[in-house]
DNA sequence: ACAATCTTGACTAATTTTAATCAAATAAGT
DNA sequence: ACTTATTTGATTAAAATTAGTCAAGATTGT
């Protein structure tokens, strides 16, 4: 690791990804002890690394008992739109709705295009060599259990 | 060899040959040092012999820990590499062969560890809820579709 | 001699590190 | 309760640490 601005933001994200909710609170002046650096630079890498835009929420306190407390958010979320994606889904799916579905991942930056294009070959009714009703039957299977992979991962 | 940036070039292009990843990442000033010369001869041996016509990719970033990173793609190779896999299924294809090319594809950086899960679950029998030994088909032609849309991406 | 390439250094830009000062919340003393 | 002191985080600015650009001068090849 190159700097202490990347060694911390590595800790402190290593801290988000063991913890349960996706949360991590500390004491700056603690942290700041731990990696012997002035206080100031966790700000600094909190203001550069854990923007809203990046997903993140940061709340602190000062004075006794003070704190800072980020939370990663966008897992939530697309927790909670993949969740919704599963319940979308029946026994059956076309490949129409498959591909609106997979649309709907890409848009809402859950998948990258790359995987976008493989899910939408993997899908179509040409490469599953199936007649109806099976095709749609094993089509909702395999977009559930993508959805589950990414869903479930980390 | 007759001149500095000669002999820088040979350098680093022996430090990507040397390295596991074809990349190589050093300290402008380090290297400028090491040589005696001015930094700014690395901007010029980089400029001239590792441009992105001849496959390299350039990365760096400056202030405390600031880094140049020269990675080496050869994507020349890697159409070879999935041709070679192409080639290799057949009309059938069991799930343990088809966990192997998955596994090569990802040693070989064609895929990230997030496709091949991805993969890893559509080709599960778990999944393709089909009888032998019109499975094995149907797996043979999702992966060569797969392999195909990686292929003549771009 | 001419053209292309290489070397050098001054200046610029980005990023990180550090320190000083400010602001808010709590704790303590009265 | 009220005032004061202490603790703790926020903000800002300065300094330090890198890399990038550019252009003038030097060297080399033809």
């Amino acid at each position: 690791m190159r700097n202490m601005s990347d060694i911390i933001e590595q800790y402190l994200k290593q801290m988000i990804a063991e913890s349960k909710n996706e949360v991590v609170e500390i004491k700056r002046a603690q942290i700041a002890e731990k990696f012997d650096c002035v206080p100031s630079q966790l700000n600094y890498v909190i203001k550069t690394r854990f923007t809203n835009e990046l997903g993140y929420i940061v709340e602190s306190k000062r004075g006794g008992g003070g704190y800072i407390r980020i939370t990663k958010i966008e897992t939530h979320k697309k927790a909670d739109y993949l969740e919704h994606l599963l319940n979308l889904i029946g026994d059956g799916l076309s490949q129409t709705n498959a591909m609106h579905i997979i649309q709907s991942m890409y848009d809402a930056e859950v998948i990258s295009f790359r995987e976008a294009k493989i899910i939408d070959t993997v899908i179509a009714r040409e490469t599953l060599m199936i007649g109806l009703p099976k095709r749609d039957i094993v089509r909702a299977q395999i977009l559930r259990n993508i959805i589950e992979v990414i869903l479930y991962e980390e």
